[in-house]
DNA sequence: TTAAATTTTTAGACTTGTCTAAATAATTAT
DNA sequence: ATAATTATTTAGACAAGTCTAAAAATTTAA
């Protein structure tokens, strides 16, 4: 019953399932262009052809959005990519901003029984390295609470608990800051002029920018 | 300095490397476009590709055979192929009749330090499930020491070393046999009318068929 | 509400990897 | 040694996935 989709395809799928959300039910060619490294003529092409084989919901100049069918083969990809990004990290110890490229490669390896194997080798694992919620094999994927740093209240013990931005580049100045998943985090102070704040992390004070801030995910200690 | 090799790319590489011998230096269209499941023209489109590359040599009508770095670009495939068919059977339980198809998808995963770690992960293991020895990482790989139990000298004690089939068929043949990597094996007759032999396995004699001896290897137990 | 700017699609081309059918070279048999 | 057979290559076609350039639709602005 289950069609064949190219590696490409695929890659297609995960883009409009990352570039769509509740209140922006629907991606256009540009955009997804933008997020493929591709032109928008050349995503114009694809998506014509998933709309064919019924994976996504595609009107000219309207833009595109997933099928049922193609919304569960996208998260089968992440879930796929996700546990091979706890399997890099938790085993074969790369740091979190080495597993991106590999894990690309590895989410359209082809086998049910591989997949079902490794999350039962990782211990069926909730969250990827970034704290990002791994769907389950059903296709249901838990949406966490979690607010940007940007946004959490002054002086309430607080823990990181992902990103926003998964850049190895970012993620490599939070390991410099020595932040990380679970790392206990406090806001002191709120800088007006440049967005920047002053918190405390394990109980170390220092200040940190305002796109850090904007890139980081916390939630109330507890 | 690493040229871009496609998948396709590399599985004729791989299959050159199976195909051409010390004594049959260099294998011909046909016998390729056999093993690859494809059309002898082809076969040659691509082996003229992979001449351009450098990947091989090639002369019209003679046939072709690995340069010196597509021998070990096809080494480093292989390598990883076997290390992953490790991975799959000793950390995800897979027996050894699964994994052949899962690490064709798996070799071709592009990364170096993956490679690394896996091999690392593993304890360096010097052979794959069906007993054939990994190259390692400078491309150097062992040739062993081993007989068909076709050819086995009778009354002797022997060890199963590997399989000169290793389609799933073949290796579920053996699990029912009670044949398996390590196994004593030890040839107490041969028929002449059939070519089969009557073999005593952990102490229980069996009498086994001329395909099995065929495509089983053995060596002397010590 | 029409014109200008922008977005999106179409058309045609290119590459990779495959095929079939036809042509050519090599091998085998008479 | 020549004819018949077999193996191999060439030629032309096709699908996937991409591109550039041009056309068409949509949105924005005057």
């Amino acid at each position: 019953m289950k069609r064949k989709i190219s590696p490409s395809e695929e890659d297609y799928l995960k883009a409009i399932y990352h570039k769509t959300t509740a209140d922006a039910p629907v991606v256009s060619t540009t955009l997804l262009a933008e997020e493929m490294g591709a032109k928008p003529s050349s995503v114009t092409d694809m998506v014509q052809r998933l709309s064919e084989k019924a994976l996504v919901e595609y009107q000219k100049y309207k833009g595109v959005k997933l099928s049922d069918t193609g919304n569960a083969r996208a998260l089968s990809i992440i879930r796929k990519h996700r546990l091979w990004e706890v399997f890099l990290v938790n085993e074969l110890h790369f740091s979190w901003d080495q597993v991106h490229d590999i894990a690309e490669q590895l989410e359209h390896i082809q086998s049910e029984a591989l997949t079902d194997r490794l999350a039962a080798f990782l211990g069926h694992p909730k969250t990827d390295p970034h704290g990002d919620p791994i769907p389950t094999k059903e296709g249901n994927i838990q949406t966490q609470t979690k607010m940007l740093l940007e946004l959490a209240p002054l002086n309430t013990p607080l823990v990181c608990v992902g990103v926003e931005d998964s850049s190895a580049a970012f993620l490599q100045f939070l390991d410099k800051c020595g932040i990380g998943l679970g790392v206990n985090i406090e806001v002191l102070e709120k800088e007006i002029f440049d967005g920047s704040l002053l918190v405390s992390i394990d109980s170390k004070t220092q200040r940190i920018s305002s796109l850090i801030a904007q890139n980081l995910y916390v939630n109330q200690d507890q």
